[in-house]
Parts: C-alpha cells; structure tokens; sequence
DNA sequence: CTGTAATATCCGTATTTCCGAATATACGAA
DNA sequence: TTCGTATATTCGGAAATACGGATATTACAG
C-alpha cells in the first residue's frame, strides 16, 4: 500500500515528477508521447514508470505494441489531492508544455 | 528557492517526513524533543534538519543553548497546502504520537 | 578560565539511486 | 516464420544519500 514516505520519494525525482505532471488531468497517454515531450531516452522513461506502476501510482493498458498509462484511479484520497496541490507548481517549475498532439491517435 | 521536485525530495525520507509532521502545526519545537520523539541519534536528527533548513522548509531560532525548529511561515502557497494534505496521513504511517511535554518548557 | 549541556559538523563506510547502451520481450503485419 | 515497431529489462558504473560515532562549536554557569 502507498505511503506518504513513497509518494514523496517517487515524486522527488524530476523525469517521475514531469511523468506524473504530464499524466494528471489528462486521462491516457502512451509512452512515445512521454519520452518525446520529455527528450530523454526511452530506456529512461521506461524505468520511471516502471516504478511508479510498482508504487501504485500509475496503471498501464496495452493496447498492442502500445501502451497507455494513466494516473491511477484507486489513489487514496490524501494522494490525489496532494497531486492536486503539488501538480501546478511542478507543471511551471519543469515548463512542461500543454500536451501537444499525440503519437497514437484512438 | 523551493521547487516543487525539492520538497518532495525531502519528504521522500522517514525521517524528514516525521520531523516535518512533528513540526506541521505545533508552532516551535526544540531539537531535544525531536530526537526523544523520534528515538534516533541527535547526529541524526540534527543532519536531517539542516537539509530541512537548507531548502528553507524550516527555519531555526536560537535560545540560549536550545535551538527551536518550526515550519518556515514563507513557505509558497502551493507548499502549504501540500503540506496539510500530506502530513496527516503521514501522521498515521509513522505513527508519531501527539506531541507530549517538552524537555524545554517556555 | 573551566566545565557542562545542547547542537552542529566531520568522517569513513554502506546503501541506494540514476543513467544510457545493449539486449530482450510482446505484438501485429506480411 | 520473419520482420519491424513499441516497450521493458538487464547491466556495469558513477554519483548521491544515509548512517552514527567522534569531534567541534556555541552558550551559559560558576
């Protein structure tokens, strides 16, 4: 089950931070996406999610060769509302542009 | 100043985390009390709140030989409110006891 | 100045975390 | 089956972090 101690510790890196930023309010995104609107490695992105998923704070669909991750919808409620709090500032502080279009259109 | 990746940063730790939340509404609290409430080394504790300092989420005010700790009232908006989100259920996790008497009573 | 209490800092070590290239896996198409 | 695309995992090494005993600092009392 998900700590305060956990959250904190998956939110206390910038590339799991920007992933979550990314991911808040904006129902499913796929991996390609991910790794081009953050420009880092896909080997990368693939490893933070891998453990975000592991805490609890992320679920992914396969859809195919793609898959498709969204901020989890059984969150406790201190959790979500502390990704509702923190999500904002986080969005400025890492200038994390607005989604643009996606790679997987469906 | 305090980014957002920073603060979680310094939750991310059992240690930090219970520090903060022995100090979230408590007004100020010397360091002997933190280290009894916390049974660890004063080395210990007395490191962990100067990171805490050195982010500027706690500020210190000395008196006599005594060092009172307490939630920095500077902290941005968004800080704060992820702060009474957070420290509540981490209240729990941590299972810290309500503060009881101070060594340093005044 | 000397001693003592409270706190901070130093130091060596152990553990954890992060990285990205390389490789493996899963899936769909041909 | 074979190929290509999307994603996951492995691997070795570098960097950051945490630890607690020992020592240093600060302030007050005598």
């Amino acid at each position: 089950m998900l700590t305060p101690t956990q959250l904190c510790k998956c939110l206390g890196d910038d590339t799991r931070l920007s992933l979550i930023s990314l991911l808040h309010g904006q129902g499913e995104v796929c991996v390609c996406d991910l790794v081009e609107s953050l420009q880092a490695p896909q080997s990368t992105i693939s490893r933070h999610l891998a453990q975000l998923r592991q805490c609890g704070l992320v679920v992914a669909r396969r859809q195919g060769t793609w898959m498709h991750y969204r901020i989890s919808p059984d969150l406790p409620g201190w959790a979500k509302k502390t990704l509702t709090q923190l999500v904002p500032a986080a969005r400025e502080a890492l200038a994390l542009n607005e989604s643009a279009a996606s790679c997987c259109e469906n």
